[in-house]
DNA sequence: TGAAAATGAATGAATGATCATTCATTTTTA
DNA sequence: TAAAAATGAATGATCATTCATTCATTTTCA
């Protein structure tokens, strides 16, 4: 739980993003996170409760925000190809603009997931993820319902589909070293997981 | 580089594999390998050479076997559909069985190729990754050979959505504490996945 | 109104906890 | 009985966090 706000805290959170993306949570020290945000080592805990409440607040707030952006934008289109379209879109336009959150997010949110230490921090991450799968179900459940998807088709695999194939194109995206352009595999993907979930020929 | 085999290597490289699944690569203190190895911590570095070392021998051994067998039985596979059926089945009744391997692989290994530290780690890793990678895209081509997949398939998007599909899977199957039975997931999965990449509609 | 006191933010070396690894010693083996 | 294997407390390195101190700003007082 962070303890103050203020400009410090978010050069501090915006300087742990590089460099947990650089060298990982657990090769970062917390003098390297102040070197980068310019302030004194112990200046770093005026603002956060420990070096894991670092971690836990910039996925609190920079996973809450695109969470709640792509829940709203998934909600208000009608077709189910739109909202997967959108849900797609989003994710990659966001995740493409700060590869660094894309880095800390694929490499240390399920491992904080598994590893939570105490009921705080838990129901933090598992909220995030929550809503993250629920978006996705919603999505399923769409497609079912406007008779574009398979009916009998089993929600659970559609969305370990879903996730699984978008978050596996994003990590390739972040080990090829951002080669490729990850907003061009919109629409191919969407039609890759349309063709999918769709009624079989 | 594993220092000397034996015995107690084996019984070092099965206890890791427990300890590792259960608190992480991080949160293991080579003293829990050695009590439930049932040996002193400093016999471990008679065998190992460092932590690591030991996270990489069990990667080397354990996912080596794993990829020796598949790609034996995907290549004596004739039709696009058995191999990847076989694949799958393998892959699941593999981890099925070992549930901490499948959690050290699905929480570490991604770890330690970004990881990596040295070019003899470096080339292990990557050396596993680029076998499962080549058994997916030759899965993919012969798909796309013998006209069963989308002739317009881009084949990196292939490769994204079965690995990703499985791997969050087999995730979601551990995070659940195995609840669901993994096996049973197997047909399903290839009619899913075989949905996506054939022609369209 | 200027000086002194109080306050809060920031600092960074010191501290103490942690833990991978070593190595002197003991035990086992052939 | 000598060599090899095993032991586990000690060692030293690492690093998150603390806290005495400094500094800048605000408030108080005469």
């Amino acid at each position: 739980m962070a303890k103050k706000r203020g400009e410090k805290y978010e050069a501090i959170l915006n300087a742990a993003t590089k460099v947990f993306a650089q060298y990982g949570y657990h090769q970062t020290q917390v003098t390297k996170i102040a070197k980068e945000a310019q302030v004194a080592d112990g200046t770093i805990y005026l603002y956060f409760k420990s070096k894991e409440d670092i971690l836990i607040s910039l996925f609190d707030e920079k996973m809450g925000g695109l969470l709640a952006a792509a829940e709203e934008k998934v909600l208000e289109q009608q077709d189910v190809e739109s909202k997967l379209r959108t849900l797609i879109f989003m994710q990659f336009s966001y995740l493409a603009q700060d590869p660094d959150l894309a880095m800390v997010i694929k490499f240390e949110l399920r491992q904080l997931e598994l590893r939570q230490l105490n009921e705080v921090t838990r129901n933090k991450i598992n909220e995030l993820l929550r809503r993250h799968l629920h978006l996705i179900d919603h999505i399923v459940k769409s497609g079912i319902d406007q008779g574009v998807f398979n009916p009998e088709l089993d929600p659970f695999l559609a969305r370990y589909m879903i996730f699984g194939t978008l978050d596996e194109t994003v990590t390739s995206w972040l080990m090829k070293d951002r080669k490729f352009d990850l907003l061009s595999k919109v629409e191919p993907l969407l039609n890759l997981l349309l063709n999918g979930l769709k009624r079989a020929a």
